[in-house]
DNA sequence: TTGCTTTGCGTAAAATTTACACACTGCTTA
DNA sequence: TAAGCAGTGTGTAAATTTTACGCAAAGCAA
């Protein structure tokens, strides 16, 4: 098999990538935001009606173009801003989707951000902004390739979920263990030993005990704890292990 | 916190996008290959020359832009094509990296693919290609910002190659336990026990004995095997466990 | 034939995960 | 005010998985 075949024409010189950068090979390029929340122990997302006819009675996510002079980055945060008012939130890339007719103005490339954000923190203006937090488990039928943007970082989220301590996002900076169990359930789909997920998580030891306990609860308090991220940096553990 | 601000004037009309789509909005798009080979029991990256004179010196991942009425995962086959000759290769989408000043010749934002590739089906003319195998341990100082879209993708392949059968796209199609541990070891940069490797490996039931010894190696010679691709994606195990 | 290297197959101890029990606290209400 | 209820807090024993090694046998080289 030989390496020549088309490998001497592809490459060019930079006069020629700066016709075909600022000419001829442009494309739109846009973000969307997977935003999760958490409330009533339901897992949520947040979600916006679109102004499309074409997409008429559906749901979207929130989206925007990226400007030409803006951090891809910066452009996330512009966008979540604009849309929720929140800055200092965590946010992370997880995939871009470029299918040629994913989008009906034209050729657009999206990047999708995940984030997680606490849901007490911005009881705003929902209805007439025609911004809605969906259950997760109802999620269906979104516009454009919505639906498999979703999917693919509900998917991620699971998964990262349980390497990194991102749950805390979803949290008040103060919780009980049932919270955290409660917030697992719900993200993983799956019901867990309530015992062995308070050992598991007290045995990772970056839990601090606030020495205060719920208020207005209907049955015993529980302490609350909040999550020690300096030691969490210091001390997470290197994944090594085989397993598949 | 109010989340009306800017909310409004985030939604757009179909035609505004189009607008949008069409003229002011446009990025150029490009695909970076991290092409990764197996080959004297080392892990290796292959790497182009530069052709850009201000990078003369350094080497640079394979790449190409992205063309308006193409696929984003079908440019990434190209590219590989091209450079390569090879199809029906394993490729993965890994990161988007879109600083603003990340490309001299102007805005340029790239979509980052992982790809691996048994190396001995391609004993190419690399000299001729300015192409070169490069040790990954001795990878510094890429052009562009490709050193940080190479570390990043290494950092992705040791994780995956922990719990997918990826690494066998790296070996030949038969392989000795002795040849999968030296991958296993070059990647993960790790020394591992012989035996509880081996173990672990028939635990998960997924290797084909062929009934068939290594040939030409100065010593006792060992067995050779396949992978079980129709086996594993059955019984795939559902990750669940929280650990961090 | 001997020595060398590497394969192939164990087993015992240590660590982790799983399954499950029971007393206690605080609220509710009869 | 006492009994019932719901959920918290703490174990412990069994099962499973991981780790740390030992040793015989195969094939090559001298």
């Amino acid at each position: 098999m030989s390496l020549t075949l088309g490998n001497q024409k592809s490459i060019k010189t930079l006069k020629t990538i700066q016709h075909e950068v600022e000419t001829i090979n442009r494309i739109a390029l846009s973000v969307d935001c997977v935003i999760f929340g958490f409330d009533e122990n339901k897992l949520k997302v947040l979600l916006i009606r679109s102004d499309l006819k074409k997409f008429q009675s559906k749901w979207s996510l929130l989206g925007d173009l990226i400007h030409v002079n803006e951090d891809l980055d910066a452009a996330a945060y512009r966008i979540l801003r604009q849309r929720t008012g929140l800055k200092d939130v965590y946010l992370e890339q997880v995939e871009t989707f470029g299918n040629i007719n994913r989008h009906p103005a034209g050729r657009v490339v999206t990047v999708a951000y995940c984030s997680l954000i606490n849901i007490q923190h911005h009881k705003l203006n929902i209805f007439e902004n025609e911004l809605h937090w969906h259950d997760i488990n109802n999620v269906t039928d979104l516009a454009f390739d919505h639906q498999q943007i979703f999917d693919t970082c509900y998917r991620r989220l699971q998964k990262r979920i349980q390497e990194h301590p991102l749950g805390f996002n979803l949290l008040p900076k103060k919780f009980s263990l049932r919270e955290l169990q409660n917030l697992y359930e719900a993200i993983l789909g799956t019901k867990m030993d309530r015992r062995n997920f308070r050992k598991k998580f007290f045995a990772m030891d970056f839990l601090i005990d606030l020495d205060e306990i719920e208020q207005d609860v209907p049955h015993r308090p529980g302490k609350l704890y909040k999550f020690n991220y300096d030691k969490y940096e210091k001390k997470k553990k290197k994944w090594v292990g085989i397993d598949f």
